[in-house]
DNA sequence: CAGTGGTCTAGACCACCAT
DNA sequence: TGGTGGTCTAGACCACTGC
């Protein structure tokens, strides 16, 4: 990894974050590993350490890396019980409890238009495809609908996902080392269908949140289309605006 | 302004971001205003400039000052173009436009049970009750209902909303010097009753997005309840996850 | 105890804005 | 041109972790 060129336009600080975060998407540190001291990036970097500083203080709080003081900094990991739920904002109207998971099907299909529009694919190209549905309290409440760019998940099959303990997105950097970074979600209020309000256990034009998410790894670039419904009678989704 | 504690436990920076947000809700500044220059914050906290900016980082980072290079540091305002959406995360599927607002109704009304307890305050306390509409390519897209505190808003009727040109945030802060720095939001799907699906002009029964925020002043004290019911079908509910 | 991140300082230089 | 925020440095000291 070579040193920063001192006569680019961007400030240092932020050089220096888009080398560390280049170094991640290269494998360079996995999920979980200790990265190098202040001190010691900032040697590697030719800075000082407050610059280095300020670059991890932006990748902290972009949840990229993780600091303990008297540790050390670490890459972040979704397998940490700070991260299991990040990116499910569907949380019970009475005291929290977890969900229990249940998978309806995992198969390769061919990525329909608005799936490889999304994904950057092309129409056609094969993408893995996974239903499951999450249950609270014994009563389904999320019917969810997921999109894998195939050749980034090679090997993913109904028996990997349910040999795995925990999350999908915890699943995805230990076996496939993608990791996914943050995500952007639509969300609208539709009507249950047939198919749906049965698997969610509703009368069919039932509202149920539509929650459309596309989450990124790395560099921007989109690793998963998912399609969610809940069922928010007892549940809502949490917000918070800043 | 007293110069700070140096045997607190806090960090000196977080000190120094609390007595400026103090300094704020004491209404020292105004919306608009300037804040003294770092250095001068500097020499009125006995901190060193390095330790202002931090404080002012972080207040930057929650959207409560706003720097522009070259000029100084301003409180943020609601007024400014940036902020005139910050708290409606409503988007149309196509290109953008901006809102028409129709005012049902402002009375005051005596708090019930759920609008008392979340704004703090006795049931029956009085409280200031606004309902409108907002339509996007002549169509009513939004029906906001909403609860202020009646003795931080004396005033207020529909004659002043109406000569209001900005937002209602824009106006509770030039008339009533309530700035809303956070929220706080709950959504759910439900189904329009007879009286909310004429409003929004669809079939009772048909899905809508409910959304329930509470908004906070400096100090995080909630100064403002809002349900709205947002008709999904050409708009969506955007929101980026980190 | 050595090594790590967390706080705080002092000062230099630059980029930008207003006048 | 003077004042403002933006970047970068060098170094001191503290708090915490793990051996």
């Amino acid at each position: 990894m070579p040193p920063v060129k001192p006569r680019s336009s961007a400030p240092l600080y932020a050089q220096i974050r888009q080398l560390i975060v280049a170094a991640l998407a290269a494998g360079e540190w996995r999920p979980g590993d200790a990265l190098p001291s202040e001190a010691a990036l900032a040697a590697r970097f030719g800075a000082s350490a407050g610059t280095v500083r300020r670059a991890l203080d932006e990748l902290t709080a972009a949840h990229i890396v993780e600091r303990r003081q008297g540790s050390g900094t670490f890459v972040a990991t979704h397998a940490a019980p700070r991260q299991q739920f990040r990116f499910l904002r569907l949380v019970a109207d009475d005291a929290a409890s977890g969900f229990a998971r249940q998978l309806l099907g995992c198969r390769r299909v061919r990525a329909s238009a608005d799936v490889a529009h999304a994904l950057t694919l092309r129409t056609g190209e094969p993408v893995i495809e996974v239903r499951r549905l999450l249950h609270r309290r014994e009563r389904p409440v999320v019917l969810d609908e997921l999109w894998l760019p195939e050749r980034h998940f090679e090997g993913l099959t109904a028996e990997v996902i349910e040999a795995h303990p925990g999350t999908l997105y915890a699943l995805f950097e230990t076996s496939f080392g993608v990791h996914m970074v943050r995500a952007e979600e639509k969300l609208r209020a539709v009507a249950a269908t047939p198919q749906t309000a049965a698997l969610l256990g509703v009368q069919a034009g039932a509202p149920l949140l539509s929650v459309e998410r596309l989450a990124y790894t790395y560099g921007d670039r989109p690793m998963e289309l998912r399609r969610g419904l809940y069922h928010t009678d007892a549940d809502h989704y949490r917000n918070e605006l800043n």
